[in-house]
RNA sequence: CGGGGUGUAGCGCAGUCCGGUUAGCGCACCUGUUUUGGGAACAGGGGGCCGCAAGUUCGAAUCUUGCUACCCCGACCA
């Protein structure tokens, strides 16, 4: 029999004042982790049992749709990441160490070079195609800086799946199926999640969809339009052309003494002009040769799409910039420069605009991008931010969502097959490296998400599918052993209802497990005590609802419908 | 990595400015009695390297310096 006695329930009355989330508080109040360093966190019994529950759900959908899971090495040596390129560009993030003999290794952030290490081992033809495999984990991120609770920690449990294919419409498939998957995970944890167009940022690949719950404290930033169907991370909104053709005519372009004005504020201060006609100009380095990017003084750039367009880049430094421009941060300016120009389109809005002048103190008004940036080429390069039309349906704006990450998929092709030379032997007898997907769900992310929707002022309100246990009983007098017998037969028959149950068997006040059965959230608490003996009925209460319902001990049977 | 803040009992905090009995309070814990349907009452009790180290002083939780851990904000956008 589950009891709080040996279950190890550990509520506390108050939270550690650096737990910021409602969620990071009830997990810590009932008793569900409990932090050993920064973005670090034990997983205490009840906890642990919540996880279980997620993850077995995440299992059968996995295994449902024809994945086979294994569990891959947390330690993994270094050279399998030089292999893929990744151990010199994946940063400090990655926790690298040495082993007694010198030799180095990380601990796995993510897994791609170990699973098609271990795929390319053994599938050798297409035959073997197509194949998933996944593992539910610990993975290893070095965060700049873990909060949140479990949030965003830097040990944290993933589930991670990755696919093999032999052509893109084999991974095309899986990718659908992973979806489908995945939207029945979240649903079965009672989450309502967003599928949002993402970028796929450190992982590499072409394509991704990022599964996010709809929340204010959520790290992400979507864009939506409901109408238009369209959604997606705002990293990966495109902003569109506007196509607008100016016919006044600007005049010649002048320059002018604008004394300390380094920032758009500045010069707007100075001119009594808004940031939106301004151009704010910024040189990066590709491969140690300048590029300068220019774009609305009020918009700022989105690092995803430069990477995409002009590949790996480093910001200029101070000393670069007055070595190519012969100016100081803040009088940049695209005019009488051999450096590449990159326009963003929004520099189309306005007729003509303000730039730095490449000469300190000074700017350059009436610029007409058109006329007098003939070497510029145009391109998107802003964050997408609300307002902005809607990429599938221009007529329409986006309006922006804060969410919570829980899921992403990718199209990783033939990105790490390549480079690790992991390749099949096809249909014709050519080799070719395998087209690879991939596909994660954070498990703690997942149930702090679901804590987020899921509370009310009493503490944790579980979903049935997620709950620890699902029925708790409370005996009110512990010391009265004419009890004993009625409760051994309620634990008896709802187990053998399918369910799990836990009795609150502490000799506290009624007080005092009333309200810690409130805040460990369990869907249904049965309440037996004098009343019990007096009158010869349990009481039923949901916690979600409050709503009590009497039962005759002589009639245990009319329970089990009580508590779906 | 830059800026700010905090480390005193298991948890939450006071005391630090202005050095001076035995370092306090609430919760939790232990013993006993009475209680027992929404965080009980009374009585008694235990628990501290005051983050670590060095320094100043007759004397340091308190002053100085260094280190460390944790939290918050920010992070190449000129």
């Amino acid at each position: 029999m589950h009891t709080y006695t040996n279950a190890f329930v550990v509520t506390v009355k108050e939270s550690p004042n650096d737990a910021e989330l409602v969620s990071h508080q009830l997990m810590i109040r009932a008793g569900l982790i409990k932090k050993m360093a920064a973005g670090v966190y034990t997983i205490l019994p009840m906890g642990h049992r919540v996880f279980q529950k997620m993850i077995q759900i995440i299992r059968d959908e996995m295994n449902a749709i024809g994945s086979a899971e294994c569990t891959l090495p947390v330690t993994i040596p270094a050279d399998l990441w030089k292999k893929s390129g990744r151990w010199d560009k994946y940063g400090r993030e990655l926790l690298r160490f040495v082993d007694r003999h010198d030799r180095p290794f990380c601990l796995g952030p993510t897994h791609e070079e170990v699973i098609t290490d271990v795929v390319s081992a053994y599938v050798t033809s297409y035959k073997q195609l197509p194949m998933t495999l996944y593992q539910i984990h610990t993975k290893f991120r070095d965060e700049i800086r873990p909060r949140f609770g479990v949030m965003r920690s830097r040990e944290f449990i993933m589930k991670d799946a990755y696919s093999f294919h032999d052509s893109a419409e084999s991974l095309d498939a899986t990718y659908a199926a992973m979806q489908q998957a995945y939207h029945r995970i979240f649903e079965r944890c009672g989450l309502t999640v967003v599928a949002a167009q993402a970028d796929s940022g450190a992982i590499g690949g072409n394509e991704s969809v990022e599964f996010l719950v709809v929340a204010a404290c959520g790290e992400d930033s979507v864009l939506v339009n409901t109408e238009a169907g369209f959604v997606a991370n705002s990293e990966a909104c495109p902003t569109l052309d506007p196509g607008i053709v100016h016919h006044v005519s600007v005049p010649p372009y002048a320059m002018i003494h604008t004394p300390n004005c380094p920032r758009i504020t500045d010069i707007c201060a100075y001119r009594g002009i808004q940031p939106n006609v301004c151009l704010k100009s910024i040189l990066i380095m590709v491969n140690d040769a300048p590029i300068m990017l220019c774009l609305p003084g009020d918009r700022d750039i989105n690092e995803a799409k430069i990477q995409r367009l002009v590949g790996a880049f480093r910001w200029a430094t101070s000393a670069e910039l007055t070595h190519y421009l012969g100016c100081s941060p803040g009088y940049v300016g695209p005019l009488n420069t051999e450096i590449p120009v990159w326009l963003d389109y929004g520099l189309k809005t306005q007729p003509h605009y303000t730039c730095g002048a490449n000469q300190d103190d000074h700017h350059v008004v009436n610029v007409s991008p058109d006329r007098d940036i003939p070497h510029g080429q145009w391109a998107d390069l802003k964050m997408a931010i609300a307002g902005d039309p809607c990429p599938s349906d221009p007529s329409v704006t986006v309006s922006a969502l804060r969410g919570i990450e829980v899921g992403h998929v990718f199209k990783l092709g033939t990105t790490y097959s390549q480079a690790m030379d992991a390749t099949f032997t096809n249909a014709t007898g050519t080799r070719m490296p395998f087209i690879m997907g991939c596909y994660g769900i954070g498990v703690g992310r997942t149930v702090a998400a679901c804590i987020e929707q899921c509370h009310d002022d009493n503490g944790l309100c579980w979903p049935a599918a997620l709950a620890p246990f699902h029925v708790v009983i409370l005996n009110l007098c512990p010391k009265n052993t004419d009890l004993d017998p009625i409760i051994q037969r309620l634990v008896a028959a709802i187990e053998s209802w399918g369910y799990d149950v836990i009795v609150d068997n502490r000799p506290d006040s009624p007080g005092v497990k009333f309200n810690d059965a409130d805040l460990l959230g369990f869907p249904y608490q049965i309440i037996v005590g004098r009343k019990t003996l007096d009158s010869g009925h349990i009481e039923r209460k949901c916690r979600k609802t409050g709503e009590t319902i009497g039962v005759s001990v002589t009639q245990m049977d009319v329970l089990k419908s009580y508590l779906n």
